[in-house]
DNA sequence: AATCTTTCCTGCCGGC
DNA sequence: TGCCGGCAGGAAAGAT
């Protein structure tokens, strides 16, 4: 369930208590994630000052200076910020535990989460760097997704989660843009006129925005770094919400599969 | 039993 | 014929 909006509120309460940390240890207690934990890590990053903490697309990056700690929440992820230790639940696969005593606590049910090192320019790291721009910087514009949509016939919601064109946006956050921006979900990307690509990217970013806000909208099991539920549900125009009335239209909201992916929509106001 | 979250990988297809 | 990229579908693990 983390799309960009969950891993940034994540991000945002970590930030602040550790930059500037240093790593005591890590203690891996599950090393087979969706790739395994590379053995050498903990003697690694034993020692290291945490002097940053980032995020690029659905990435966390730590950043310590000769090298970035780079983590994955996966689709069950979760990470939280525990002040002492705490008895381990099922799935607590990794600690990181920080001099001052705090652990940042890895919880992860389906194993789909990652965590991997990479010395000198982060961006260069394979799983980074064919990511495309951020959803919410200035250089992300109608005219640049137009572009990259040129020529392609998939849908346009299997493009628009395709984090080659851009980043951070997954199943229910692309059902709700393409809602909000009046666009099928099922029309070819490559066939949407550039107006219709403005009108898409602002739909975007008024999501994720909206969505930040609410502090990361939830699915049914997303925590912060406090161990707290999204703040409240996001108000879903027509994510989950099949066969119940259009709030615009009153028409029925349908859903289609896509991808293998839920995919909801109002026939009338989506063309 | 089907469904849910993300992303990489495989295999098929059409175009050149 | 062979290569390439685009695209669809499958897989990974577990809770509900």
């Amino acid at each position: 369930m983390p799309e960009l909006p969950e891993v940034e509120t994540v991000r945002r309460g970590l930030a602040p208590r550790l930059a500037g940390a240093i790593i005591r240890r890590l203690e891996v207690r599950e090393w087979r994630l969706r790739w395994p934990i590379a053995a050498t890590l903990p003697r690694q990053i034993e020692g290291l000052r945490i002097q940053q903490v980032s995020r690029r697309a659905k990435y966390l990056l730590f950043d310590c200076g000769e090298g970035h700690l780079i983590l994955h929440l996966g689709m069950s992820g979760s990470l939280v910020l525990l002040e002492s230790p705490q008895p381990l639940k099922k799935h607590d696969h990794y600690d990181l535990i920080l001099d001052s005593g705090a652990i940042v606590r890895f919880n992860d049910p389906r194993r789909f989460g990652s965590l991997h090192w990479m010395c000198g320019d982060v961006d260069n790291h394979v799983l980074l760097r064919n990511l495309g721009p951020e959803p919410l910087a200035e250089q992300f514009s109608g005219k640049v997704l137009h572009q990259a949509l040129r020529g392609r016939s998939a849908p346009i919601k299997s493009l628009l989660m395709d984090q080659r064109i851009v980043v951070g946006i997954g199943n229910i956050y692309a059902n709700e843009a393409l809602f909000l921006a009046g666009i099928h979900p099922r029309t070819a990307a490559g066939r949407l006129s550039l107006a219709r690509c403005d009108r898409l990217v602002g739909a975007v970013q008024q999501v994720l925005r909206l969505a930040l806000q609410a502090g990361g909208s939830t699915l049914r099991d997303f925590v912060n770094s406090a161990g707290e539920p999204g703040y409240f549900q996001m108000d879903y125009r027509v994510y989950g919400r099949e066969d119940q009335a259009c709030r615009h239209c009153s028409g029925k909201i349908r859903v289609l599969r896509l991808g293998q992916r839920g995919t909801f929509y109002c026939p009338r106001c989506q063309r």
